[in-house]
DNA sequence: AATGAATGAGCGTTCATTCAT
DNA sequence: TATGAATGAACGCTCATTCAT
């Protein structure tokens, strides 16, 4: 995490710094990510980098951190108290934050998904750890509780679903982040909708 | 492509250079890999490396070409003549190929991931091209008659839909791809009867 | 141009790096000339080099800017102003200057003659662009002049004289430029006395 | 010199070999010509390459012999018996020859001017060596059986002169055998005569 | 706290030459 | 005689990091 110093840096001048270090993570993977460049685009000197962050490392947690705090924003009532609302219900939030973070913060979004498609980095595995462990067992949990409130047939493979209802949501957004900002004016309702509806009807024809 | 030099070379030591490429590749974006951790390990001096290769690029594009004739060999009767089967036969067998060949090649398909993770990548482009629009085609091809021959209901939005069952079909093999040897006993059989039960019924509870 | 760090640098050292370069370009073509080489009669390390200049090129330009500057410290009053002065006391000068520069800075004039001599090469177009026609041009016009005033007979071909004359200038300075430093104590009066004469028997009017 | 296994070889291999070394020659110095290049093109194997030659100094010098033979063949009788014609009439002889040579084997041309123009690379020693030397000594005989003839007057500086009819007609070669072939259509006997009459009223006895 | 000069390992790539077959 | 695989030094250049001021 930054050290002091950056924290006692002039809100103007840390910014700055913030959004070269963006601008460098959003078209670089981390490896070739350039400090050069960022403390470039920045204005500030070498040695300044490392009065503020231990390494580069340093630097992309801190970024990721920041993304994280701004994701938290998006959290609706229902995700927050999930077993007071429908489990559809649920997801739908869940996919509709993600969305909207995903319209709203595109840079995040991007350096987001930089770090998300190469999990065999030493970095993913030191960011993200047990992350994504946790987040299948909440779905697992969510995914049971409706199957006793009758929302969700009973004759599912529980871990198997919320798995793929995991990975099903993330590509959905990663998919439509991809697009340029013109495809977004379609409405993200509709998008949503059809997401939706082909979670909870299936295809196959009855 | 390689040079004939590289064909040339003894059996044993043209493998030697495949596997030290494919640990490289495996575990390094494109990018990041070393030409000189390449030549270490598959003792071979600088010099011949360039006598073998045009350059690192075509070492990669020859990986990845070794990768695409195994999977080749994974195709089965209802991948070749598609529109003669059913159409969960077919996305059955497809998945039960990418499953299969996950399984028996990890070490391709991890470099695999990385490049399809990458689309931003100047050789993605290079090696992907069209492919990727070409798939959602062809999977759309598959929906369309599948709703004409009343497998698959008509009100779902086609283009959507192929998306998503390719983008789910990947995700459920690379997921599982990342597991570990041990995980794998569970049996693809069941593995995949999970999967598409999950496709053909939805999850919503009638 | 130079990095700001490079101007930064104590005179001494920037002094000694110019040296170690120009050793290295009196004696090699902009080509085969090493950025080892140089770097290591500097003293320096590989990393603090290309913190002063961009490049190879970078430096190289800077030498010929050196040269260009020191060159322009011999220009004569009547090379100033040509058209106030005789034509031949012009060209005398000229050549005065040339050999007056070539007696006092070997060595860039060493390196001066390398880049001249290879007009072939991509650095040259970019240092010496269209330089050499302007310089074809100034003679004719200096020609036409002396063909007015009576100077020179009329009946010359002047593009072809202007060409003559130049290259002529130009290979009776680097002939002499190359003899070692005994053969300059002749005076340099003498020679010019005799390339003067060679031209105003040629040229000069009746 | 080549080895005599380079001579056993059938005519039409041995001028393959050579056309490619021409070719490479032509366009490039002696330093970053590639011998690589040369072999690609000739079609031959490395091996062999150093079975005719001893390295790349050995196929230089070949080559340079070769034009050295290839421009006897435009030796006068004027230039063969210089002392049984006039001073005017064999320089008039060598600068026709020499321009008719550049027009004829543009190639060879182009080669030779590379070498000249590099008078500080250590392989011009080793060619040229004393031969600068010798043909101002030739110049020197003729201009002083000239003055003793009363062709040319005899005020003149002989060593001084004869260094610059030998400069001047070197460059009065090299500067036209960079023009491109349409502007030879001008016809060389007027070029030739311009550049006579610039040397006569230079150095003619009146 | 801020600076920026200094470092040297590392990068991908090219090279002329050797030598076993 | 002919081959072409093997070599390793050298190339220009980038990098994250250190440290004296």
């Amino acid at each position: 995490m930054p050290k002091d110093t950056f924290y006692n840096l002039p809100e103007e001048k840390r910014q700055k710094i913030i959004d070269a270090a963006m601008l460098e993570f959003e078209n670089n993977s981390f490896d070739s990510a350039s400090i050069n460049q960022i403390i470039s685009s920045a204005q500030i000197s070498k040695g300044s980098f490392y009065q503020y962050f231990d390494d580069k490392k340093d630097l992309y947690k801190h970024i990721i951190e920041l993304m994280i705090q701004k994701k938290m924003t998006y959290i609706t009532p229902a995700m927050q108290n999930p077993f007071a609302h429908g489990f559809f219900e649920v997801i739908r939030d869940m996919n509709q934050s993600g969305l909207e973070f995903a319209k709203n913060h595109p840079r995040f979004t991007k350096i987001g998904n930089l770090l998300l498609r190469n999990p065999s980095h030493p970095i993913y595995l030191e960011i993200i750890s047990g992350g994504q462990e946790q987040a299948y067992k909440a779905y697992e949990m969510l995914l049971n509780r409706a199957i006793e409130t009758g929302e969700v047939r009973s004759n599912i493979d529980v871990a198997f679903t919320a798995k793929m209802i995991f990975k099903l949501s993330s590509e959905f957004i990663l998919e439509e982040s991809d697009l340029t900002a013109e495809n977004w004016t379609e409405g993200l309702a509709e998008l949503l909708n059809k997401f939706m509806s082909l979670l909870e009807n299936g295809i196959k024809a009855k």
